[in-house]
DNA sequence: CTGAAAGCGCTTACAG
DNA sequence: CTGAAAGCGCTTACAG
């Protein structure tokens, strides 16, 4: 498996340039009291030799590691992770924390054992921050990781608020913009199917709906999902039997909504004609819909990307304070 | 930010239990060549210290890291990440390598910088084996990592297969059984639309649908797509044009016989009954398409889980040989 | 079975 | 501006 050559070390390079390691250091982390012609002998040292700095040893010395986790708080059931936000979300928070020389760790913690390790991890002194995603409201990580004495913030609003800074979308002011274009189209019946209700983002999707319609004078009727596809199939199934007349779904994901169609389809009603549809998140599988789906727009990979930078700017002494970012109504056919 | 406290080294485990450090270092990593009694002593203080160890120490000292890369070769337009693929591939290796003990690194290497970025994380010896995620044929990544003398792994067989070993799917064959199924309907025109012509997985589907179709004494129709669903929806397009009268398509992959489906429904094309349409990957999503779509089932996920089970296996002196799993029509509605 | 000592490859005060 | 030396927190032959 390779020719596993013995990689130079910061000696053999001082060795090479006829200098100290202390001015091999320097040079190779671009500290500017170096003379130039020593700076040159060593630069020539380091090419010559292909040096790449150990850094453990570097990590050992300066009690840094330079890298941030990505801890991914899975439940068991896989939730998160079928969820086309699972890739947004790494992926965004990927580049953005490497963009900044970050090196990344993802760690997912499902189970139980996989909380342990994640725990020990950090404890561990393994990275220098976390970015936390998590996904139901009973989690244990996150206080678990905000008492560990390092940055840390959260992709989405916690249970727990305090424990941590977070970004997090308008999803109040989302769903309640979704929950008003119904009305607005004469909708009278306006059923909802939420996400799992010890997550924020269900709870506040949930009861933005619940006040748009209250206000207006209307009753609610509700089914509870859990963000996925055959949750929200499941679920417009018993919503259609508990008032077959219902006339529109507001669907707190587009997952749901996808579900919802299916059920909807098979039931023989039609959309947006029978039952108009508004589902929120507009994953790119809401253009493809049949018909395409009406949504509220909440870029997860925008969230992700500014959930790093608050924690970047947290190492710098930054703000640490929550930022909602706005979400958009975006019509389509569906409602 | 947090307290801060000092945690306790190993030297003041020995300490506290008033023994020697190498016999702490023992007891802590499982040795059996220890008293009894030296061992709860032992235990009794790193209990009371809350100890742990500081692996950026230990990988100095045993020059092992005990971690893994997986590194995602996904190319600037970030199609591997929008594909639900990702999510699962990146899901199961992470479980399979943590349940073995393993940390897991991801790492993103889209633009060239990052691979550049990964080269050199992976040249200053963070990570004890890799396992790659490539996405497209002229990708120089593999053969930079292939010579670093770690071991590793590819997720999907490489333009250079001789590089690494590899766990694959059954392309040839998925692909033959799904054109078959095809012709079995007395499908007369049968059109393709392949993914990236540079990618093996394209290229093995791409060549089985010709040699099925030849053997069958039929001519080829095809269109080049990109594994999107919008490249699927711009290739049937093209199709269409090119030959009214197709009256079968059988796409690379699920998302772009998702994208097809749409530029059918929109032609005014009824599937199955005009246009049979057949996907490859089995997604989730293709139980929602309207009709569901039959396709060729091939578990990104346990083919994931396989690679990295290679790759485990590679550290205890297992084989280094590529493995093809199999894959089976899923018959649904559409085909 | 146990401990003293050297070593892993860096960084960083401290003198000069 | 430069270098010798100590130190980061572990592991691991080597004696005993």
């Amino acid at each position: 498996m390779g020719e596993n050559v013995k990689r130079p070390t910061l000696e053999a390079v001082a060795v090479r340039a006829g200098v100290s390691k202390s001015s091999v250091s320097r040079v190779v982390n671009g500290e500017t009291t170096v003379a130039p012609e020593i700076r040159d002998l060593v630069l020539h040292a380091v090419r010559e030799l292909g040096y790449v700095p150990n850094s453990t040893a570097r990590n050992l010395a300066t009690k840094r590691t330079n890298t941030i986790a990505i801890i991914i708080s899975d439940p068991p059931a896989g939730l998160v992770s079928d969820d086309p936000m699972f890739s947004a979300v790494v992926r965004a928070a990927s580049r953005e924390l490497e963009a900044a020389g970050k090196q990344v760790a993802l760690m997912l913690a499902g189970s139980p054992e996989s909380q342990r390790r994640v725990e020990q991890y950090v404890a561990a002194g393994h990275v220098d921050g976390a970015l936390l995603v998590s996904m139901h409201g009973a989690d244990p990580l996150p206080a678990l990781i905000a008492r560990m004495g390092i940055p840390v913030v959260s992709h989405g609003r916690l249970a727990a608020p305090w424990l941590m800074p977070y970004v997090d979308n308008d999803n109040l002011g989302g769903a309640a913009q979704a929950v008003r274009h119904l009305l607005d189209q004469g909708r009278r019946r306006i059923a909802t199917i939420s996400g799992p209700l010890d997550m924020p983002a269900a709870q506040d999707r949930l009861s933005a709906y619940r006040d748009v319609l209250k206000d207006s004078g209307r009753r609610s009727i509700m089914a509870v999902g859990d963000f996925t596809r055959v949750s929200g199939a499941d679920a417009m199934g018993q919503l259609l039997e508990d008032d077959p007349g219902l006339d529109a779904v507001f669907a707190a994901n587009d997952l749901i909504a996808i579900g919802a169609l299916r059920t909807l389809r098979r039931s023989g009603r039609r959309v947006p004609d029978d039952v108009a549809v508004v589902g929120f998140d507009d994953i790119e599988a809401a253009l493809y819909t049949d018909p395409a789906l009406t949504t509220v727009r909440s870029s997860m990979g925008d969230q992700a990307a500014a959930t790093a930078r608050l924690l970047l700017g947290l190492f710098d002494g930054g703000p640490a304070d929550p930022v909602i970012m706005p979400t958009g109504l975006v019509v389509r056919e569906s409602a």
